[in-house]
DNA sequence: GGATATACATAGGACTTTGATATAAATGTC
DNA sequence: GACATTTATATCAAAGTCCTATGTATATCC
């Protein structure tokens, strides 16, 4: 199950890739029904986890382009999910920020979300469940450790550094 | 790090599901720019991994409506990845096969994915690729879990069981 | 001040997704 | 066998998603 260097062989490397694939027919499945795309919801949790944020940094942080997020920005702002502040230290820029709508939202969708997790994972063996528990931190450094994918209109890169990457 | 009773308690399950917004990030940003959405990869990867399908089983098995797989199918078979064959059991159905050229788009897209998950993966410390490599096996019983969204045109639930769920 | 770079918006187009509905084949009832 | 019902898929209209290319305003550099 492990190779003589200790660390983990090409196989099982690939093995991680493909699980992605069922976990992201896994994460549609439990997710309710509703108004926005798995990216516009990652969008929100994300400024709710980190903070509020320019158009470009948040586009970049979900790895998609500026326009798409101006959109998407624009349905959540449409529905009162989040707000855009001009950016006091910036007249070309604009901060997203989430409102309490918004939080809202979002913890309904993780409350169904999470039942429903727990229902799957409560049909597993305890050594199974263990075993997904201690990936957990380790999963959310790998997912940490990606990088952005800096979209958007060709020569778009910023220089200023994105306050959400790992410094 | 684990209560009394030796399972984990409500706050890892609901790490769990966080977790996969996560995860959902991650696989885009690994994914390689193309004319597909997640979606339609996750349903070529589905007849590559189980074989012929239905064109409802596949939309249930993705958790898209049929309307869905019937578009995405669509432009599969205009690009030669899959094929549509009659049911030569139902003159209702037709069964959708991968083609060729559909394990090969499949191969060139999991080998990028790969490479990235490696790379990845190589920035952990042992431990943790370690508890990452162990947790596949119980994540993918809990992709197999959940129970399939029987989506589509309001009262189309098909009585014949689907063939790739867990029997 | 003028050139260049950056942040965001807009335009246009292809793809995605859904609900409602249509069509055709299978199934069940009498 | 005729009929109603069910099922599998297709079609349609509408809204959402996402991209590239481009425009506009602000910031920065010389």
């Amino acid at each position: 199950m492990q190779n003589p260097t200790g660390t983990p062989g090409d196989a099982e490397y690939s093995d991680v890739a493909w699980l992605l694939e069922e976990l992201f027919r896994l994460s549609r499945r439990i997710s309710p029904t509703s108004a926005y795309s798995l990216t516009v919801y990652s969008a929100l949790a994300s400024l709710s986890r980190h903070g509020d944020a320019r158009l470009t940094e948040l586009a970049a942080y979900e790895g998609v382009s500026q326009p798409t997020m101006t959109q998407a920005v624009g349905r959540l702002k449409r529905d009162g999910l989040v707000q855009q502040i001009p950016d006091p230290r910036d007249g070309r820029a604009v901060l997203i920020s989430i409102t309490e709508a918004g939080r809202a939202a979002l913890a309904e969708r993780r409350s169904t979300r999470g039942e429903r997790v727990a229902g799957l994972l409560a049909q597993l063996d305890p050594a199974d469940q263990q075993a997904i528990v201690a990936a957990t931190g380790p999963l959310r450094k790998l997912a940490e450790a990606v990088p952005d994918r800096r979209t958007g209109a060709q020569g778009n890169q910023p220089t200023t550094p994105l306050k959400w990457e790992r410094q």
